[in-house]
DNA sequence: ACCTGAACACCGTTCAAGT
DNA sequence: ACCTGAACACCGTTCAAGT
Protein backbone atom coordinates (compact mmCIF):
# COMPACT_ATOMS: atom_id res chain seq x y z
CA UNK A 1 0.00 0.00 0.00
CA UNK A 2 1.14 3.44 -1.02
CA UNK A 3 0.45 6.81 0.23
CA UNK A 4 -1.37 8.44 -2.41
CA UNK A 5 -0.26 11.79 -0.79
CA UNK A 6 3.74 10.65 -1.24
CA UNK A 7 2.64 8.89 -4.82
CA UNK A 8 3.61 11.39 -7.76
CA UNK A 9 0.56 13.02 -9.05
CA UNK A 10 1.68 11.98 -12.08
CA UNK A 11 1.68 8.30 -12.16
CA UNK A 12 -0.90 7.64 -9.51
CA UNK A 13 -0.32 4.22 -8.67
CA UNK A 14 1.26 3.29 -12.10
CA UNK A 15 4.41 2.70 -11.36
CA UNK A 16 5.91 0.54 -14.36
CA UNK A 17 7.61 -3.06 -13.57
CA UNK A 18 9.14 -5.39 -16.10
CA UNK A 19 6.72 -8.09 -14.48
CA UNK A 20 3.62 -5.66 -14.97
CA UNK A 21 4.20 -4.82 -18.47
CA UNK A 22 4.68 -7.85 -19.58
CA UNK A 23 1.17 -9.26 -17.78
CA UNK A 24 -0.50 -6.64 -19.37
CA UNK A 25 0.96 -7.09 -23.00
CA UNK A 26 0.13 -10.85 -22.53
CA UNK A 27 -3.19 -9.70 -21.88
CA UNK A 28 -3.85 -7.10 -24.58
CA UNK A 29 -2.32 -9.73 -27.15
CA UNK A 30 -4.84 -12.21 -26.45
CA UNK A 31 -7.28 -10.17 -26.11
CA UNK A 32 -7.10 -8.17 -29.04
CA UNK A 33 -5.18 -10.22 -31.30
CA UNK A 34 -1.07 -10.04 -31.74
CA UNK A 35 -1.36 -6.77 -34.31
CA UNK A 36 -2.99 -5.09 -31.33
CA UNK A 37 0.24 -5.51 -29.35
CA UNK A 38 2.02 -2.22 -30.49
CA UNK A 39 3.76 0.33 -27.83
CA UNK A 40 1.27 2.78 -28.18
CA UNK A 41 -1.75 0.59 -27.39
CA UNK A 42 -0.10 -0.65 -24.45
CA UNK A 43 1.16 2.57 -23.25
CA UNK A 44 -2.55 4.15 -23.69
CA UNK A 45 -3.75 0.68 -21.47
CA UNK A 46 -1.49 1.05 -18.70
CA UNK A 47 -1.93 5.49 -18.82
CA UNK A 48 2.12 5.87 -19.41
CA UNK A 49 3.35 7.40 -23.04
CA UNK A 50 4.43 4.74 -25.70
CA UNK A 51 8.13 5.47 -24.63
CA UNK A 52 8.39 4.62 -21.43
CA UNK A 53 8.37 1.15 -21.84
CA UNK A 54 12.24 1.61 -23.58
CA UNK A 55 13.57 1.90 -19.89
CA UNK A 56 12.48 -1.67 -19.27
CA UNK A 57 13.37 -3.71 -22.45
CA UNK A 58 15.74 -2.37 -25.34
CA UNK A 59 12.83 -2.97 -28.11
CA UNK A 60 9.70 -4.02 -28.74
CA UNK A 61 11.46 -7.75 -29.72
CA UNK A 62 12.66 -7.87 -25.99
CA UNK A 63 9.42 -7.07 -24.68
CA UNK A 64 7.79 -9.89 -26.64
CA UNK A 65 10.46 -12.88 -26.16
CA UNK A 66 9.19 -11.75 -21.85
CA UNK A 67 5.79 -12.74 -23.28
CA UNK A 68 7.04 -15.43 -24.54
CA UNK A 69 9.00 -16.94 -21.45
CA UNK A 70 6.17 -16.14 -19.35
CA UNK A 71 3.85 -18.68 -21.33
CA UNK A 72 6.48 -21.46 -21.19
CA UNK A 73 6.73 -20.42 -17.18
CA UNK A 74 3.17 -21.73 -17.64
CA UNK A 75 4.22 -24.91 -19.29
CA UNK A 76 6.61 -25.76 -16.85
CA UNK A 77 4.19 -25.11 -13.94
CA UNK A 78 1.27 -27.03 -15.49
CA UNK A 79 3.57 -29.86 -16.36
CA UNK A 80 4.81 -29.78 -12.64
CA UNK A 81 1.59 -29.89 -11.17
CA UNK A 82 0.26 -32.91 -13.09
CA UNK A 83 3.84 -35.08 -12.51
CA UNK A 84 3.16 -38.31 -10.82
CA UNK A 85 6.61 -37.31 -9.01
CA UNK A 86 4.66 -35.44 -6.91
CA UNK A 87 3.05 -38.81 -5.39
CA UNK A 88 6.34 -40.39 -5.43
CA UNK A 89 9.48 -38.35 -6.16
CA UNK A 90 11.27 -41.62 -6.62
CA UNK A 91 9.53 -43.02 -9.40
CA UNK A 92 10.95 -42.82 -12.87
CA UNK A 93 8.78 -41.91 -15.11
CA UNK A 94 8.05 -43.79 -18.67
CA UNK A 95 9.74 -41.55 -21.61
CA UNK A 96 6.54 -41.50 -23.53
CA UNK A 97 4.58 -40.81 -20.30
CA UNK A 98 7.12 -37.88 -20.05
CA UNK A 99 6.77 -36.74 -23.64
CA UNK A 100 2.92 -37.62 -23.45
CA UNK A 101 2.45 -34.57 -20.21
CA UNK A 102 4.79 -32.39 -22.56
CA UNK A 103 3.03 -32.40 -25.82
CA UNK A 104 -0.33 -31.70 -23.76
CA UNK A 105 1.37 -28.84 -21.95
CA UNK A 106 2.05 -27.26 -24.74
CA UNK A 107 -1.17 -27.62 -26.89
CA UNK A 108 -2.90 -26.39 -23.46
CA UNK A 109 -1.11 -22.71 -24.41
CA UNK A 110 -1.98 -23.17 -27.97
CA UNK A 111 -5.37 -23.24 -26.64
CA UNK A 112 -4.85 -20.54 -23.77
CA UNK A 113 -2.71 -18.31 -25.48
CA UNK A 114 -2.74 -18.58 -28.94
CA UNK A 115 -1.26 -14.91 -29.94
CA UNK A 116 1.54 -15.33 -28.06
CA UNK A 117 1.89 -18.49 -29.10
CA UNK A 118 1.95 -17.89 -32.15
CA UNK A 119 4.46 -14.73 -31.79
CA UNK A 120 7.17 -16.79 -30.33
CA UNK A 121 7.01 -20.57 -31.37
CA UNK A 122 9.76 -19.78 -33.86
CA UNK A 123 12.04 -18.19 -31.49
CA UNK A 124 14.52 -18.59 -28.78
CA UNK A 125 14.23 -16.27 -25.59
CA UNK A 126 17.07 -18.94 -23.41
CA UNK A 127 14.89 -18.38 -20.30
CA UNK A 128 14.94 -20.46 -17.42
CA UNK A 129 11.64 -22.11 -18.28
CA UNK A 130 13.09 -22.89 -21.60
CA UNK A 131 16.25 -24.56 -20.26
CA UNK A 132 14.12 -27.14 -18.19
CA UNK A 133 11.67 -27.91 -20.70
CA UNK A 134 14.86 -28.96 -22.72
CA UNK A 135 16.58 -30.77 -20.08
CA UNK A 136 13.30 -32.78 -19.23
CA UNK A 137 13.10 -34.08 -23.14
CA UNK A 138 17.10 -34.60 -23.14
CA UNK A 139 16.95 -36.23 -19.51
CA UNK A 140 13.69 -38.97 -20.91
CA UNK A 141 15.19 -39.93 -24.18
CA UNK A 142 19.11 -40.04 -23.03
CA UNK A 143 18.53 -43.22 -21.37
CA UNK A 144 17.44 -44.85 -24.01
CA UNK A 145 20.60 -46.46 -25.51
CA UNK A 146 21.01 -44.05 -28.44
CA UNK A 147 23.44 -42.13 -29.51
CA UNK A 148 24.21 -38.62 -28.75
CA UNK A 149 23.85 -37.74 -32.43
CA UNK A 150 20.41 -39.53 -32.63
CA UNK A 151 19.07 -38.76 -29.13
CA UNK A 152 19.77 -34.90 -30.32
CA UNK A 153 17.34 -35.01 -33.62
CA UNK A 154 14.95 -37.46 -31.77
CA UNK A 155 14.79 -34.71 -29.22
CA UNK A 156 14.34 -31.63 -31.96
CA UNK A 157 12.03 -33.59 -34.37
CA UNK A 158 9.89 -33.69 -31.30
CA UNK A 159 9.88 -30.36 -30.03
CA UNK A 160 10.01 -28.82 -33.57
CA UNK A 161 7.25 -31.02 -34.68
CA UNK A 162 4.82 -29.90 -31.63
CA UNK A 163 6.16 -26.47 -31.55
CA UNK A 164 5.52 -25.83 -35.39
CA UNK A 165 2.61 -27.24 -35.61
CA UNK A 166 0.86 -25.74 -32.58
CA UNK A 167 2.33 -22.69 -33.74
CA UNK A 168 0.44 -22.58 -37.63
CA UNK A 169 -2.77 -23.69 -35.38
CA UNK A 170 -2.37 -20.51 -32.92
CA UNK A 171 -1.51 -18.62 -36.11
CA UNK A 172 -4.76 -19.18 -37.91
CA UNK A 173 -6.70 -19.02 -34.49
CA UNK A 174 -5.61 -15.61 -34.18
CA UNK A 175 -5.48 -14.02 -37.68
CA UNK A 176 -8.35 -11.02 -38.05
CA UNK A 177 -11.76 -12.86 -38.14
CA UNK A 178 -12.36 -11.36 -41.87
CA UNK A 179 -9.50 -13.55 -43.06
CA UNK A 180 -10.12 -16.53 -40.93
CA UNK A 181 -13.53 -16.48 -42.86
CA UNK A 182 -11.33 -16.29 -46.21
CA UNK A 183 -9.13 -19.15 -45.53
CA UNK A 184 -12.25 -21.60 -44.33
CA UNK A 185 -13.73 -20.69 -47.21
CA UNK A 186 -11.13 -21.20 -49.56
CA UNK A 187 -10.79 -24.28 -48.46
CA UNK A 188 -14.30 -25.05 -48.79
CA UNK A 189 -14.17 -23.86 -52.44
CA UNK A 190 -11.04 -26.47 -53.06
CA UNK A 191 -12.95 -29.53 -51.61
CA UNK A 192 -16.52 -28.68 -52.55
CA UNK A 193 -17.47 -27.32 -56.27
CA UNK A 194 -14.33 -29.05 -58.22
CA UNK A 195 -14.67 -30.83 -61.49
CA UNK A 196 -14.59 -34.95 -60.56
CA UNK A 197 -12.71 -35.69 -63.50
CA UNK A 198 -9.94 -34.22 -62.43
CA UNK A 199 -10.06 -34.11 -58.56
CA UNK A 200 -11.55 -37.51 -57.81
CA UNK A 201 -9.71 -38.17 -54.67
CA UNK A 202 -10.42 -35.04 -53.55
CA UNK A 203 -14.28 -35.42 -54.08
CA UNK A 204 -14.13 -38.42 -52.60
CA UNK A 205 -13.02 -37.53 -49.31
CA UNK A 206 -14.81 -34.36 -49.10
CA UNK A 207 -17.01 -34.44 -46.24
CA UNK A 208 -14.49 -36.39 -44.36
CA UNK A 209 -11.60 -32.96 -45.01
CA UNK A 210 -13.89 -30.22 -43.59
CA UNK A 211 -14.51 -32.93 -40.46
CA UNK A 212 -10.98 -32.55 -39.32
CA UNK A 213 -9.42 -30.52 -36.46
CA UNK A 214 -6.30 -29.45 -35.49
CA UNK A 215 -6.04 -30.82 -32.39
CA UNK A 216 -6.98 -34.20 -33.65
CA UNK A 217 -3.82 -33.53 -36.23
CA UNK A 218 -1.36 -32.55 -33.08
CA UNK A 219 -2.54 -35.79 -31.12
CA UNK A 220 -1.82 -37.91 -34.44
CA UNK A 221 1.55 -36.38 -34.25
CA UNK A 222 2.22 -37.28 -31.02
CA UNK A 223 1.65 -40.70 -31.39
CA UNK A 224 3.61 -40.79 -34.68
CA UNK A 225 6.63 -39.10 -32.82
CA UNK A 226 6.80 -41.46 -30.31
CA UNK A 227 6.29 -45.02 -32.39
CA UNK A 228 9.08 -43.38 -34.76
CA UNK A 229 11.40 -42.79 -31.80
CA UNK A 230 10.34 -46.61 -30.36
CA UNK A 231 11.09 -47.77 -33.59
CA UNK A 232 14.87 -46.73 -33.37
CA UNK A 233 15.34 -47.87 -29.35
CA UNK A 234 16.96 -51.18 -29.25
CA UNK A 235 15.00 -53.99 -28.48
CA UNK A 236 16.73 -54.53 -25.20
CA UNK A 237 15.69 -51.14 -23.64
CA UNK A 238 11.99 -50.88 -25.13
CA UNK A 239 10.51 -51.54 -21.96
CA UNK B 1 7.61 -2.96 -78.39
CA UNK B 2 5.51 -0.01 -77.63
CA UNK B 3 5.97 3.02 -79.77
CA UNK B 4 7.57 5.85 -77.17
CA UNK B 5 6.12 8.61 -78.66
CA UNK B 6 2.49 7.45 -78.22
CA UNK B 7 3.03 5.67 -74.61
CA UNK B 8 1.49 7.75 -72.01
CA UNK B 9 4.68 9.90 -70.50
CA UNK B 10 3.80 9.56 -66.93
CA UNK B 11 4.22 5.90 -66.69
CA UNK B 12 7.23 4.90 -69.61
CA UNK B 13 6.85 0.95 -70.39
CA UNK B 14 5.76 0.30 -66.65
CA UNK B 15 2.22 -0.63 -67.60
CA UNK B 16 0.82 -2.60 -64.32
CA UNK B 17 -0.13 -6.08 -64.70
CA UNK B 18 -1.10 -8.56 -61.36
CA UNK B 19 1.66 -10.99 -63.21
CA UNK B 20 4.34 -8.65 -63.35
CA UNK B 21 3.23 -7.28 -59.82
CA UNK B 22 3.82 -10.48 -58.04
CA UNK B 23 7.26 -11.31 -59.53
CA UNK B 24 8.58 -8.08 -58.41
CA UNK B 25 6.73 -7.90 -54.78
CA UNK B 26 8.16 -11.91 -54.87
CA UNK B 27 11.44 -11.08 -55.64
CA UNK B 28 11.35 -7.69 -53.24
CA UNK B 29 10.46 -9.97 -50.32
CA UNK B 30 13.15 -12.40 -51.38
CA UNK B 31 15.93 -9.92 -51.88
CA UNK B 32 14.74 -7.43 -48.74
CA UNK B 33 13.48 -9.63 -46.33
CA UNK B 34 9.42 -10.24 -45.83
CA UNK B 35 9.29 -6.79 -44.15
CA UNK B 36 10.61 -5.07 -46.65
CA UNK B 37 7.16 -5.68 -48.80
CA UNK B 38 5.32 -2.83 -48.53
CA UNK B 39 2.98 -0.96 -50.50
CA UNK B 40 5.20 2.14 -50.49
CA UNK B 41 8.70 -0.07 -51.13
CA UNK B 42 6.89 -1.74 -54.08
CA UNK B 43 5.40 1.11 -55.64
CA UNK B 44 9.27 2.82 -55.66
CA UNK B 45 10.45 -0.80 -57.27
CA UNK B 46 7.98 -0.27 -59.43
CA UNK B 47 7.95 3.72 -60.47
CA UNK B 48 4.21 3.77 -59.82
CA UNK B 49 2.39 5.04 -56.42
CA UNK B 50 1.95 3.11 -53.26
CA UNK B 51 -2.06 3.26 -53.91
CA UNK B 52 -1.76 1.77 -58.15
CA UNK B 53 -1.90 -1.94 -56.39
CA UNK B 54 -5.40 -1.23 -55.46
CA UNK B 55 -6.58 -1.54 -58.80
CA UNK B 56 -5.32 -4.86 -58.80
CA UNK B 57 -5.27 -6.44 -55.55
CA UNK B 58 -8.23 -6.13 -53.07
CA UNK B 59 -5.90 -5.72 -50.15
CA UNK B 60 -2.15 -6.05 -49.31
CA UNK B 61 -2.90 -9.94 -48.15
CA UNK B 62 -4.59 -10.72 -51.62
CA UNK B 63 -1.30 -9.79 -52.86
CA UNK B 64 0.59 -11.83 -50.33
CA UNK B 65 -1.98 -14.98 -51.09
CA UNK B 66 -1.06 -14.05 -55.24
CA UNK B 67 2.95 -14.34 -54.07
CA UNK B 68 2.10 -17.58 -52.02
CA UNK B 69 0.25 -19.55 -55.00
CA UNK B 70 2.89 -18.13 -57.69
CA UNK B 71 5.27 -19.78 -54.89
CA UNK B 72 2.90 -23.35 -54.83
CA UNK B 73 2.52 -23.52 -58.94
CA UNK B 74 6.68 -23.78 -58.69
CA UNK B 75 6.41 -26.28 -56.59
CA UNK B 76 3.97 -28.47 -58.83
CA UNK B 77 6.48 -27.50 -61.92
CA UNK B 78 9.29 -28.86 -59.72
CA UNK B 79 7.19 -32.25 -59.02
CA UNK B 80 6.40 -32.75 -62.84
CA UNK B 81 9.63 -31.85 -63.51
CA UNK B 82 11.25 -34.67 -62.13
CA UNK B 83 8.08 -37.50 -62.26
CA UNK B 84 8.95 -40.83 -63.39
CA UNK B 85 5.65 -40.84 -65.26
CA UNK B 86 7.31 -38.40 -67.76
CA UNK B 87 9.32 -41.32 -68.53
CA UNK B 88 6.25 -44.16 -68.59
CA UNK B 89 2.96 -42.24 -67.87
CA UNK B 90 1.47 -45.51 -67.54
CA UNK B 91 3.33 -46.81 -64.16
CA UNK B 92 1.51 -45.82 -61.09
CA UNK B 93 4.01 -44.71 -58.52
CA UNK B 94 4.38 -46.22 -55.00
CA UNK B 95 2.69 -43.86 -52.42
CA UNK B 96 5.82 -43.37 -50.10
CA UNK B 97 7.91 -41.76 -53.30
CA UNK B 98 4.80 -39.58 -54.10
CA UNK B 99 5.27 -38.67 -50.69
CA UNK B 100 9.05 -37.92 -50.46
CA UNK B 101 9.09 -36.13 -53.78
CA UNK B 102 6.38 -33.82 -52.83
CA UNK B 103 8.36 -33.12 -49.43
CA UNK B 104 11.37 -32.54 -51.30
CA UNK B 105 9.96 -29.90 -53.65
CA UNK B 106 8.15 -28.29 -50.49
CA UNK B 107 12.03 -28.30 -48.74
CA UNK B 108 13.41 -27.02 -51.88
CA UNK B 109 10.88 -23.35 -51.63
CA UNK B 110 12.11 -23.58 -48.27
CA UNK B 111 15.53 -22.97 -49.37
CA UNK B 112 14.86 -21.12 -52.52
CA UNK B 113 11.71 -18.55 -51.40
CA UNK B 114 12.13 -18.71 -47.28
CA UNK B 115 10.97 -14.60 -47.23
CA UNK B 116 7.35 -16.07 -49.54
CA UNK B 117 7.00 -19.30 -47.94
CA UNK B 118 7.49 -17.95 -44.21
CA UNK B 119 4.45 -15.56 -44.91
CA UNK B 120 2.01 -18.02 -46.71
CA UNK B 121 2.86 -21.50 -45.01
CA UNK B 122 -0.05 -21.36 -42.41
CA UNK B 123 -2.62 -19.80 -45.37
CA UNK B 124 -4.49 -21.71 -47.93
CA UNK B 125 -4.82 -19.91 -51.16
CA UNK B 126 -7.26 -21.99 -52.78
CA UNK B 127 -5.54 -21.93 -56.23
CA UNK B 128 -5.64 -24.20 -58.98
CA UNK B 129 -1.82 -25.45 -57.75
CA UNK B 130 -2.93 -25.85 -54.41
CA UNK B 131 -5.86 -27.89 -55.58
CA UNK B 132 -3.61 -30.47 -57.25
CA UNK B 133 -0.98 -30.95 -54.53
CA UNK B 134 -3.92 -31.68 -52.38
CA UNK B 135 -5.04 -33.94 -54.88
CA UNK B 136 -1.95 -35.95 -55.37
CA UNK B 137 -1.30 -36.49 -51.74
CA UNK B 138 -5.32 -38.18 -51.35
CA UNK B 139 -4.58 -39.61 -54.51
CA UNK B 140 -1.15 -41.64 -52.66
CA UNK B 141 -2.90 -42.86 -49.77
CA UNK B 142 -6.57 -43.68 -51.20
CA UNK B 143 -5.39 -46.94 -52.36
CA UNK B 144 -4.40 -47.97 -49.34
CA UNK B 145 -7.20 -49.72 -47.92
CA UNK B 146 -8.24 -46.95 -44.96
CA UNK B 147 -11.46 -45.63 -44.18
CA UNK B 148 -11.73 -41.66 -45.36
CA UNK B 149 -11.44 -40.51 -41.63
CA UNK B 150 -8.31 -42.15 -41.47
CA UNK B 151 -7.13 -41.22 -44.91
CA UNK B 152 -7.58 -37.25 -44.27
CA UNK B 153 -6.12 -36.96 -41.13
CA UNK B 154 -3.08 -38.56 -42.55
CA UNK B 155 -2.74 -36.26 -45.19
CA UNK B 156 -3.47 -33.51 -42.94
CA UNK B 157 -0.52 -34.99 -40.39
CA UNK B 158 2.22 -35.34 -43.26
CA UNK B 159 1.19 -32.09 -44.61
CA UNK B 160 0.58 -29.83 -42.33
CA UNK B 161 3.48 -30.89 -40.28
CA UNK B 162 6.12 -30.61 -43.26
CA UNK B 163 4.73 -26.90 -44.17
CA UNK B 164 4.97 -25.94 -40.42
CA UNK B 165 8.38 -27.42 -40.20
CA UNK B 166 9.36 -25.73 -43.08
CA UNK B 167 7.45 -22.67 -42.18
CA UNK B 168 9.34 -22.40 -38.41
CA UNK B 169 12.39 -23.13 -40.59
CA UNK B 170 12.04 -20.36 -43.45
CA UNK B 171 10.64 -18.00 -40.69
CA UNK B 172 14.07 -18.25 -38.58
CA UNK B 173 15.76 -17.65 -41.96
CA UNK B 174 14.14 -14.57 -42.76
CA UNK B 175 14.59 -12.83 -39.59
CA UNK B 176 16.35 -9.39 -39.49
CA UNK B 177 19.89 -10.36 -39.17
CA UNK B 178 20.56 -9.20 -35.67
CA UNK B 179 17.87 -11.04 -34.13
CA UNK B 180 18.76 -14.31 -36.01
CA UNK B 181 22.60 -13.51 -34.03
CA UNK B 182 20.33 -13.35 -31.05
CA UNK B 183 18.32 -16.53 -31.37
CA UNK B 184 21.54 -18.41 -32.07
CA UNK B 185 23.64 -17.25 -29.17
CA UNK B 186 20.74 -17.73 -26.69
CA UNK B 187 20.73 -21.44 -27.67
CA UNK B 188 24.53 -20.85 -27.17
CA UNK B 189 24.27 -20.13 -23.73
CA UNK B 190 21.74 -22.40 -23.12
CA UNK B 191 23.74 -25.49 -24.56
CA UNK B 192 27.24 -23.85 -22.96
CA UNK B 193 27.37 -22.53 -19.53
CA UNK B 194 24.83 -24.53 -17.39
CA UNK B 195 24.95 -25.80 -14.05
CA UNK B 196 26.38 -29.54 -14.51
CA UNK B 197 24.47 -30.50 -11.63
CA UNK B 198 20.45 -29.20 -12.78
CA UNK B 199 20.63 -29.99 -16.62
CA UNK B 200 22.82 -33.13 -16.67
CA UNK B 201 21.52 -34.43 -20.30
CA UNK B 202 21.69 -30.82 -21.73
CA UNK B 203 25.02 -30.55 -20.83
CA UNK B 204 26.07 -34.58 -21.99
CA UNK B 205 24.38 -33.25 -25.92
CA UNK B 206 25.52 -29.65 -26.09
CA UNK B 207 28.15 -30.74 -28.68
CA UNK B 208 25.40 -32.88 -30.70
CA UNK B 209 23.22 -30.02 -30.53
CA UNK B 210 24.71 -27.54 -31.96
CA UNK B 211 25.47 -29.59 -34.87
CA UNK B 212 21.65 -30.47 -35.56
CA UNK B 213 20.60 -29.04 -38.98
CA UNK B 214 17.05 -27.87 -39.66
CA UNK B 215 17.42 -29.76 -43.03
CA UNK B 216 18.00 -33.31 -41.31
CA UNK B 217 14.73 -32.21 -38.48
CA UNK B 218 12.59 -31.95 -41.38
CA UNK B 219 14.38 -35.46 -43.41
CA UNK B 220 13.59 -37.17 -40.03
CA UNK B 221 10.12 -35.87 -39.93
CA UNK B 222 9.42 -37.36 -43.43
CA UNK B 223 10.99 -40.71 -42.47
CA UNK B 224 8.73 -40.52 -39.70
CA UNK B 225 5.45 -39.80 -40.98
CA UNK B 226 6.03 -42.60 -43.94
CA UNK B 227 6.97 -45.12 -41.19
CA UNK B 228 3.87 -43.92 -39.12
CA UNK B 229 1.24 -43.76 -42.12
CA UNK B 230 2.84 -47.34 -43.14
CA UNK B 231 2.22 -48.99 -39.85
CA UNK B 232 -1.43 -47.78 -40.28
CA UNK B 233 -2.17 -49.62 -43.76
CA UNK B 234 -3.23 -53.57 -43.82
CA UNK B 235 -0.47 -56.30 -44.34
CA UNK B 236 -1.67 -57.10 -47.18
CA UNK B 237 -1.84 -53.97 -49.22
CA UNK B 238 1.85 -53.53 -47.75
CA UNK B 239 3.46 -53.32 -50.90
C1' DA C 1 15.70 7.20 -11.86
C1' DC C 2 11.95 7.28 -14.48
C1' DC C 3 8.64 9.23 -17.57
C1' DT C 4 7.04 12.78 -21.17
C1' DG C 5 6.54 14.73 -25.69
C1' DA C 6 8.17 16.23 -29.87
C1' DA C 7 10.10 14.47 -33.79
C1' DC C 8 11.62 11.18 -37.56
C1' DA C 9 10.89 7.88 -40.78
C1' DC C 10 7.85 4.88 -41.72
C1' DC C 11 2.98 1.83 -42.40
C1' DG C 12 -2.08 0.33 -45.09
C1' DT C 13 -5.88 2.30 -47.12
C1' DT C 14 -9.61 5.65 -48.96
C1' DC C 15 -11.13 8.83 -52.14
C1' DA C 16 -11.38 12.70 -55.07
C1' DA C 17 -8.90 14.26 -58.91
C1' DG C 18 -6.38 13.85 -63.02
C1' DT C 19 -5.20 11.73 -67.87
C1' DA D 1 -9.53 2.41 -67.34
C1' DC D 2 -5.83 3.28 -64.77
C1' DC D 3 -2.84 5.98 -61.93
C1' DT D 4 -1.78 10.09 -58.76
C1' DG D 5 -1.58 12.58 -54.51
C1' DA D 6 -3.43 14.32 -50.51
C1' DA D 7 -5.13 12.72 -46.38
C1' DC D 8 -6.22 9.71 -42.27
C1' DA D 9 -5.09 6.90 -38.72
C1' DC D 10 -1.67 4.47 -37.48
C1' DC D 11 3.58 2.22 -36.48
C1' DG D 12 8.76 1.70 -33.67
C1' DT D 13 12.23 4.38 -31.90
C1' DT D 14 15.47 8.37 -30.48
C1' DC D 15 16.53 12.05 -27.71
C1' DA D 16 16.25 16.23 -25.18
C1' DA D 17 13.53 17.84 -21.55
C1' DG D 18 11.06 17.53 -17.39
C1' DT D 19 10.11 15.83 -12.31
Amino acid sequence: MQDPATAPATTPGTALSAHHIVTTALDLAEREGPAALTMRRLGREMGVDATAFYRHFRDKDELVLAIGDRMIGQVLADLRADSPANADPAASEDWRDVLRRIAAALLGQVHVRPAVFSMVFARTTGGPSERQVVEMILAALAPLGLPPERVVLLYRLFIDTLLSLGGMSATVRTLPPEIIEKDASAWSRVYAGMPHADFPATREHATALVAVTDDSIYDAAVDSLIFFIESQVPTDRRS
